[in-house]
DNA sequence: TTTTAACCGAGACGGTACGTCCTGTCTTATT
DNA sequence: AATAAGACAGGACGTACCGTCTCGGTTAAAA
């Protein structure tokens, strides 16, 4: 977050673990008072840390709320389980695992709607936290493509809309799931969103218009 | 003989000019400020009323601006257009033209946000405004059932499960699309989005794991 | 209070209750709150009286309280003991006896601070209240020259300025042993501060300065 | 080994500067609008203050007019003017000089008033403006006796009784003459006050009931 | 009688001030 | 130069009263 100043020189360093107690010291109190009555004054406190020290180092509440939560979304990964449909499910997962904590559901869509109005926010939001989440969708379209589960992609802004409409729904799903609908995106419940935006992408309706597949799908039981 | 007048009666009654006043307002609050830097006292002064009157008819702020911002989607309806994915189609358009909407975008989240810290916020959302999209939903899959382009439920948990689905699926990925991903939900992105949920739903895969569809569907061109 | 209204006709007549309970829990209020916490809307509470109904006889506060404590002063009276330097204990005693009650205390000192900004409220604190007091002053000397025990006045502009005189050192006096001493006016308090008026009023020194009286006073013992 | 400093001073210490502007605002205030209309945002404002700062350092309106109005007390003195009755009506002038200032009018009683409901009130009162104004009635006492004017006390408490009675008197006087009667403690004024207050305090009557002293006292004209 | 006008209770209204809290800056002494 | 501590200017909070204004309804004298 700061340079590494090679050549800062004078005067006492700044202190590492600082950081640390800061960002964790906000992500409790995210828990425990929400976005709105948490305060600076406050994470400075619990974080055993001068006010002027955070401010120091944050231009405000909404700069380190993006950080701290930011940090949640470190631990996604891409396992390789085997198919595209178990790899999608597991990253799904865990991306449900981390939104259901609080200081992500409370922190994570407040920055969100600050960064309406702050497009510097806006950024940060971007590098901090979404890109790290898309990146997965790019490498999973990847490794199922080296596998042969999905054709090569022939026109490279396509794939990049392709790829932003899959995230949006993905990602999209889980947050109006978890936060709106205030239900919790269990196994099963990620099981058929990754069906339907697997069929979707990948199948042809038996008929244009007009019919429905009968006969049952893996699992019995068609979504309607 | 009794008086007509069951419940409400002595003093004078309560402005109804001023609710309207005051939800425009805190619409246009919106707009300038964005939701946390909007203040009860500046509402009150833009709709010419006293901030002692806001008080007395909402709790708060976040109640105020569920209010404002729900009266946003009253507005929603489901035109028929004659096929399901048309009525999708058009659904989705009403819904994003409503969240591209400076006024919507900077309160919806910020009210979701701080949902999650409070039970009664999260119940008055629920009515106020995700009802009101949800039964657009249920709405559409009747008429199409009707029309008979989709089969009818044969088990009503699983359907109302299948359409919680779908409506996290399609209102997340606007949400997703307009706020985080921060583009309009154009019309081009929005017949993609129907496009992988009905095939979604309606079809079935060639092969059920490692192959996808060749040949032309309609249009040409899968969408990966 | 208001006039008979000898032509004032239509219209339901003023309730004559409601005065004296509004000032009745004028005082009550005054004892539990106080001057500056005493408020219109809790003083009309009290009385079972609307709001409007009390500020329909009264334009606030001050003049409010200014009639309710001047009520006290009716009981002031000038009995006949015998002598001048009882009649003056008696009264000083009975005014004293007002002073102690918390309604007066509270209200009094109050609406004389805001008399000093206020002429009309200072005209109205000097007919309710001074007057009434000033009064006893005036009838006592008149007594006391029927009696004999004083001369009879040669010059009236200075005998009411003497009047003033002594009706600002006794009501003074009185008030500051009483609110600013906080120290009750006792009986032997009384006895003293009438010796000292009275002495000093109808005496002469023994010498013209440098000297003192010595020799037992009546109860022994001078005041120094 | 400890560090130096015992009474500790981590942190931006207090501005002085502050205290001041914020009592002279307040002496201003109480001219311009009196006890009741002062408020402490209004007062802040004058003085180039945070409301906040004022109250770091003041627990409410009282406390501070006590303040205030007590630092105008400062300037009282015992002058040595060679006799006790040119003493006496020197200090008397003075004090009434200051309770003929509009600060003192509004603000002194205001405060009397709000102490007849608070204990802690009547305390501060009492050292920061009671006993300032007190201990010039022992001074002049004591140099009076020194002088020869007066006797030597025999008895300590009958001697602190008589200072409360002279001290209540003259105080009271000039109180009751300036706030209630409205009038200006003149020059005249305060020489017959004096001239009553000595003689009471020296003189025994000519006969011990019923009479009175003919013949003219010094300067001529008796007080009635 | 019926009218009529002033009264009454209730309570909403536009305002003002309250005393508290938080923000982001600053001024200390210390490390 | 960074730190802990805490004072500072500023501004919003949500509450309490102010004094006014509508209401529906009552009350007694005038018509």
């Amino acid at each position: 977050m700061q340079s590494s100043s090679p050549a800062g020189r004078a005067g006492r360093p700044r202190s590492a673990a600082a950081d640390t107690a800061i960002l964790a010291a906000t992500r409790d109190a995210l828990v425990d008072l929400g976005w709105s009555k948490l305060t600076l004054g406050d994470v400075a406190t619990r974080a055993g840390v001068a006010k002027t020290t955070l401010y120091r180092r944050w231009a405000g509440k909404n700069e380190l709320v993006v950080d701290a939560v930011g940090e949640l979304f470190d631990e996604l990964e891409l396992p390789d389980r085997g198919s595209l449909a178990a790899d999608i499910e597991g990253v799904v997962l865990q991306f449900a695992a981390i939104l259901a904590r609080p200081e992500a559901k409370s922190g994570l869509m407040a920055v969100v709607a600050e960064s309406t109005h702050d497009a510097a926010l806006r950024e940060r939001i971007r590098t901090s936290i979404v890109e790290r989440q898309k990146r997965l969708v790019l490498e999973g379209r990847a490794r199922a493509q080296d596998r042969g589960e999905l054709p090569p992609e022939p026109d490279a802004a396509e794939a990049a809309r392709t790829a932003d409409l899959i995230f949006d729904m993905v990602a999209g799903a889980v947050v109006h799931r978890t936060l709106v609908s205030a239900e919790a995106a269990s196994g099963d419940w990620v099981r058929s969103l990754t069906q339907v935006l697997l069929w979707g992408l990948t199948s042809r309706p038996a008929e244009s218009a007009g019919g429905w597949a009968q006969g049952g799908g893996p699992g019995g039981g068609a979504p309607w």
